[in-house]
DNA sequence: TCAGGCGATTTAGACGATTCAACTGGGGTC
DNA sequence: GACCCCAGTTGAATCGTCTAAATCGCCTGA
């Protein structure tokens, strides 16, 4: 027997379809006596809604797409978690996609989702000058850019990678650094960049301090054990005293590689991360981080992408920019660790 | 400008919508010059399949949802993984869904994939018994239990827990201890006791063994590290020289305890871990873990949800059971380490 | 020349919910 | 008694796609 339709419930009830819709739709406009037997033929028939109809009747559906890079990554879950709380406010879903940072895996997500023509996209997307997304837009899917900046004409969230690198870096030569190394990659990734743009900004505007660049492919833990161990073979009146690593993974495995080689953090060696994952704070020593208000992006993306839907024609986009902060714990201390 | 829909295609190629819907579906029947017609006019319209029309008239949806405890954990995303490529195969999406534990979530993340009228919904429950579960299934949405055995009338696929915890002793006790602790908790959940009635009834086969129980609230990073430290404070003779852990989280932060109170692994203490998570590897003494085979889970529940639907009346529930492998790492084995 | 056949295409409903103009009937007003 | 009002309800049209049945040419063989 299948699912029953509004038909049926209708029937059971001794009222049209209309009257029944409009008990689900308006309920204030049925007389309550109607409403009883609508409700209870509905409940004894076990009727539930059919989203495939209402989508194409309205025209849209009520589901938006989130295409992240790394459903695994804490940052992206905590973004979502975000997006989907205002989602839920506003009586909406939240499809969450996993890019795996491929490309080809991104564009299939972005098929599948014009194809049912959700209300808009929030992704971070692996390239976002891909003219596919503007594409997108110009069929009439509104597209939000989540922790990447948009030049051209959409809406993006961003935090400002810059700031966080000068914050570090700051932090580090305030406590008195003067060899320190930065290591992530590849350099060509905008985020890396810009990292690394903001300390070495604040290295040159202080003088006097040797910044050291280290690349890698991949920013995961064993890349980041294995740079650890090549800086703590280096004799150390040359090594760096500090380094500040684009992202926590790196930083976690790093401090790994400072434990074999059995240098100490943060005596030997400061060691500041970037995204504060939960990790981080559980560490064998405690990793500084620079955090990013995740949750704050995706309620924002959401909130623009509303706005962009509700306003239609008269929409600018707009590109928000947010504030990192710097968490400093036990790995880039020595006053606590006294 | 709306997007257009098989009707302008049509319009502009010259032909009627039964046509642009043969073109689509089953283009072998269509002229090739039709074809080649109507393959222009939807390009230059830019025309998109609208998925809700296609839903509406075929009954149901070619999406599948997936529900899981944790997106973070990488045992669940290999998971989905599994699940999605086979998925691929046969032209089907699926939907993401995190209940993050939560009755609550899970219970609206099931209402939404019933209006929607997904195919079929993989999850692993908070709650196997939930009689939801079975209503769903009553009411027309097929469901498969992941990572759970079902009992009455459920396909399900899972991995066999007890052989797990059996694995992980027989290891520890060939490698000769005899004082072993099983950390891991809440001991009510299925999984953990699973783990520890496997420990226990190989212990029990063995004699002369002593096993302890030690039982956390939640298996994060922070309360292995804290039963780590309680147990390194014990005195050599009566500290258990070896420790099974129900998950890896627990064991990394066991490892962090061992290390922070100057106890050697495998030396000292000797740890095995469960699920084989990436950072298990990644550890600073890389962990030995019982590792289960969560790609071919999650392949396999889509497989097994593939035939529900398909042979529909005449389908028989079945639960697979897969075994799981203890891989050894330094953590656990002396020799490796000299 | 015509029946039959075949490939290609068209036509005409579904599918289920929503919406809106049209209707109903009871009550009040003049 | 004629009129209007209004809350409540109805019925039909609509969204875009698919499919089964009907139709159209055109060719072949008798």
């Amino acid at each position: 027997m299948a699912t029953p339709s509004i038909k049926e419930v209708a029937q059971r009830a001794g009222v049209s379809v209309g009257t029944v819709s409009n008990f689900l739709n308006r309920p204030g406009i049925v007389a309550p006596e109607t409403r009883q037997r609508v409700q209870d033929s509905i409940k004894a028939l076990g009727f539930v809604r059919n989203e495939a109809a209402r989508h194409l009747r309205a025209g849209r559906s009520r589901t938006v797409g989130l295409v992240v890079l790394d459903v695994t990554n804490p940052f992206f879950t905590d973004l979502a978690e975000g997006a989907e709380a205002l989602a839920y406010e506003h009586d909406t879903v939240v499809m969450l996609c996993n890019s795996k940072t491929d490309p080809v895996r991104e564009g299939h997500h972005l098929d599948q989702l014009e194809q049912q023509r959700v209300m808009g996209i929030l992704i971070t997307p692996f390239d976002s000058t891909d003219p596919r997304l503007t594409a997108l837009v110009d069929r009439g899917t509104p597209v939000v850019l989540v922790d990447r900046t948009a030049d051209r004409g959409l809406c993006s969230v961003s935090v400002d990678d810059q700031l966080g690198g000068r914050l570090a870096g700051k932090h580090l030569i305030e406590s008195g650094h003067r060899r320190i190394a930065f290591i992530g990659g590849p350099f060509t990734m905008q985020q890396v960049a810009d990292r690394k743009a903001g300390i070495t900004a604040i290295v040159e505007e202080t003088g006097d301090v040797d910044l050291q660049h280290y690349e890698v492919d991949v920013m995961g833990v064993v890349e980041g054990r294995a740079i650890g161990e090549q800086l703590a073979a280096l004799p150390a009146r040359s090594r760096p005293t500090a380094a500040f690593l684009a992202n926590d993974l790196l930083a976690l495995g790093f401090l790994q590689g400072m434990a074999v080689a059995g240098l100490r953090v943060p005596r030997d060696m400061a060691i500041v991360g970037y995204d504060d994952i939960d990790f981080a704070r559980a560490a064998a020593v405690p990793l500084s981080s620079v955090r990013q208000p995740a949750e704050l992006l995706g309620r924002s993306a959401m909130e623009l992408l509303q706005e962009e839907v509700e306003s239609a024609e008269r929409h600018r986009h707009r590109q928000v920019i947010f504030q990192p902060d710097l968490i400093v714990r036990d790995s880039s201390d020595f006053k606590r660790r006294r």
